[in-house]
DNA sequence: GCCTACATGTAAACCGTTACATGATTAT
DNA sequence: ATAATCATGTAACGGTTTACATGTAGGC
C-alpha cells in the first residue's frame, strides 16, 4: 500500500496537517497520488503509531488548532526501504472507456441518436476536466520550474513527476479529440 | 462501481465464464478495466442476482465444465441507464511517481549513486513492462483494426477504447525516457 | 441567514487482494 | 513426475468510499 509512502514523501519537504494533505491530494499534487480526507487522517494515525512521523501541536487564532506531522528519521529509513522494492504500474480503470465500449448497445436502439449524444456530451466533458486539470500543472511548472535545464536533481525529481502529469492530460485531451471526431464522422453517415 | 458494467459490457457481444472474463481483464482489454478472478465470480453472482445476467451450463469434454454468462435485457437497459449519468476521470495513483517524488531523499545520503541507480533501474523496467503492452494492443489494433476509416460505428467504439490504451503506452514509454535521460544528465555533474 | 473555508474525526458498507481449496487434462 | 492450463469457488483481511458528526470564523 502506498498511501502512507505518498504522505510521507510530500513530509519530507515541509510538515502538513490532515487538512492541508487532502487539499494538496485533491489539488496540487493530484498527478502522482489521491486520497481523502478520511483516508489521510486514519493513515495520520497509523504512522504515528508507527513513529514514522511526530505531531507538533499548533494553536491558532480564529481557527481551530491544527497538527502539523513531521517526518522522523525512522520515517525516512522507511521510505528509502521502500524505495529499492519494485513496484507495478496503475492498473487502468476509466469509467468512460467501459461506457464507449457499452456504445455498441446503442447502435440497436430504434432512436440511437440520444444516447451516442450523451457520450459525445460525456467526452466534452472530460475534455474540459483535463483542460482544467493541465492549466493548474503548467501553472505550476512556469512558476516552479520556468527553465528545466538548470534544476539540481532535487527539484529535478520533483519536475519529473510533474511531467507525468503534465503529459497525461495532454494526452488524454488528444484521445477526447480523437473519439470527438470519429464519432462526429459517422453521425454524417449510415450506420 | 464500474467493475459490474465492465462486465456486462463485455457480455453484450458474446457470452463469457468467469474464467474467460479474467483472462480477458488480465490480457487483451486491460486497457479499459482489470479485475481478479475472485472479483468476478463474486461479481457475477450479484449480477445474476439482480437478473442482469443468465447463466448456461456448459458441459465439456476433457475439460471442467463451465458457466457461460449471457447479458439479459434487464441487464442491457440497465447498463444504458449508467451510460446516461455522468463519471469521473480515474486519479492516478502510481507507485513510481511517489517513488520519484521521494527521490530527494537520497540526495542527501552520504552515498547516493546506488539508490539514485536502483529508481534508474526501475524506470527501465517499467520502461519495458510499457512495451510489452503497447505490443499486445497493437497486434490487436492490425488484426482487428487495420484499416480504422473503413470500421462501421459499433466497431469503432471498441477501435477508440483501444487506442486509448495504445497512446497511454506510448505515452508512458516517453515519459520513462525523459525520465533516463534528465537523471543520466544529472550523473555525470555535481549534486 | 446561508454558504464556504478551516479543522478533525467515527462508522458502516463496499471493493480489492491474498491465501486457501479442489480437481481434471495436457504438455514436457 | 512436474508444471501449466482449464475451471470454480470460500474466507479473511485490508483499503476505499460514503455518510454521519461537530464546531468556529468570515463573506455575501
Amino acid at each position: 500500500m502506498a498511501l502512507s509512502h505518498a504522505i510521507l514523501a510530500l513530509l519530507i519537504d515541509n510538515p502538513y496537517s490532515g487538512y492541508d494533505l487532502a487539499k494538496d491530494f485533491d489539488q496540487s499534487v493530484n498527478f502522482f497520488w489521491t486520497a481523502s480526507h478520511q483516508q489521510i487522517y486514519r493513515e495520520l494515525g497509523k504512522l504515528e503509531d508507527q513513529q514514522w512521523v511526530e505531531v507538533e501541536q499548533v494553536e491558532q487564532e480564529g481557527r481551530p488548532d491544527k497538527k502539523l506531522y513531521h517526518i522522523t528519521e525512522a520515517g525516512k529509513t522507511h521510505l528509502l526501504e521502500w524505495l529499492l522494492k519494485s513496484c507495478e504500474p496503475m492498473p487502468i480503470k476509466e469509467d468512460l472507456l467501459v461506457k464507449l465500449w457499452a456504445g455498441n448497445l446503442m447502435v440497436s436502439l430504434p432512436e440511437p441518436s440520444k444516447p451516442v449524444s450523451a457520450l459525445v456530451e460525456e467526452t466534452q466533458r472530460h475534455r474540459q476536466l483535463h483542460a482544467e486539470k493541465l492549466t493548474v500543472f503548467q501553472r505550476i511548472k512556469s512558476e516552479f520550474y520556468p527553465t528545466p535545464a538548470d534544476l539540481t536533481i532535487g527539484q529535478t525529481f520533483h519536475y519529473l513527476v510533474l511531467r507525468r502529469g503534465i503529459r497525461y492530460e495532454e494526452d488524454a485531451i488528444a484521445w477526447c479529440d480523437e473519439v470527438l471526431e470519429a464519432l462526429a464522422n459517422h453521425s454524417g453517415r449510415a450506420v
